[in-house]
DNA sequence: AGTGTTCCGGAAGCACGTTCCGCTTCCGCG
DNA sequence: CGCGGAAGCGGAACGTGCTTCCGGAACACT
């Protein structure tokens, strides 16, 4: 029943390329780039990527877990680094250039692919704990009101950065920007 | 330059059967169902879709014009029918329903198909017209207040129908609902 | 009816996701 | 160090869907 041998280190290797690799081809050619493109990338054959990944769209999940993952990370360093107020300010622009990456994933989301079923709950879990620990702090600290969520400045933030037409992407950060203003007491 | 010839009649029919066959087909499938089956439906062959509709998604798009026209025109008689008040009431209530068959369409639409660019000057330059008819007449009769435009109302209604997690279409129903009452004085 | 044009059907071509299997590489052991 | 077998790899092959192509049928005009 335990794990009767080590996961090999060429195993390991690809799939951490196959990953960044799929990063970059999604970014630069869209979340509906082909699979043949991220192995040609990670220097593997299509046949590697379904080992690691069996769906296309497992792999899809799997980038933006990563892209989430890196995103809530970044709140602990900021708040060590910055006053409360000045750490939630720059946690949630990068939020805000997290979400400009997402347009295509959106449509994504509720394309009833199971793959994407628990992709919510993972934004939420990763999100809101990362998100309340910086609010509470500058609550405590006076520094903003009180009245907001997380749950609320998340939804708020995530709404404002939806593609509208004829609106650039800097109109989301603009009116993020707007929006935590308001937050300050 | 003038029209040297008219159009044959059996190619006006099959434009007009794909037309109603690929309604009926995005209907029951989605608007992701495959031509073939649109073209079987018609009881055509695909090289008669693709005579008349060069890409897939100027079908789709024809589709969507069709419909957004079968929705437009149903203002003026409704004018005619009711009351200022009800008329309003009873063409949102369509415009509603319109929105619901709606879901897949709005990922289309941000799908960056060049077929698709036109597509909300074309909503804008229908359905505000034909708001606009209806909220000045109730406006002008003191029954509905004065300080909302078509285009606030348009889209202030299409944002409430827009799909959120675990809401069923009736909910849009009840929302649109809640801000008509909202609308009368 | 004759004739030149328009239109139709569906097979063929192409792109992409996914599967399959023979070959290679790695790990643990003697 | 060398060996055996499991884990992993590559890429040809398959299924499905969109799009193109062209030989022949259908149509409009005379």
């Amino acid at each position: 029943m335990s794990t009767p041998r080590r996961v090999r280190a060429d195993a390991r290797r690809n799939s951490d390329a196959l990953l960044e690799a799929a990063t970059e081809v999604f970014a630069t050619a869209g979340v509906d780039a082909p699979v043949r493109d991220v192995a040609a990338r990670a220097g593997v054959g299509v046949g590697t990527v379904y080992r690691h990944y069996p769906k296309r769209s497992d792999l899809v999940a799997a980038v933006f877990r990563h892209q989430v993952d890196a995103c809530a990370d970044a709140a602990p360093p900021l708040a060590a680094a910055y006053g409360p107020a000045e750490a939630l300010d720059r946690w949630l622009a990068r939020f805000v250039d997290f979400l400009a990456t997402k347009r295509g994933l959106a449509a994504a989301l509720h394309s009833g692919d199971p793959a994407f079923d628990a992709l919510p709950a993972y934004f939420d879990a990763r999100f809101r704990p990362a998100l309340t620990t910086l609010l509470d702090a500058a609550v405590a600290a006076g520094e903003v009101r009180d009245d907001v969520s997380a749950t609320d400045l998340l939804h708020a933030v995530a709404h404002l950065c939806l593609p509208a037409d004829g609106v650039g992407p800097d109109h989301a950060r603009r009116m993020a920007a707007v929006l935590v203003d308001g937050l300050r007491r």
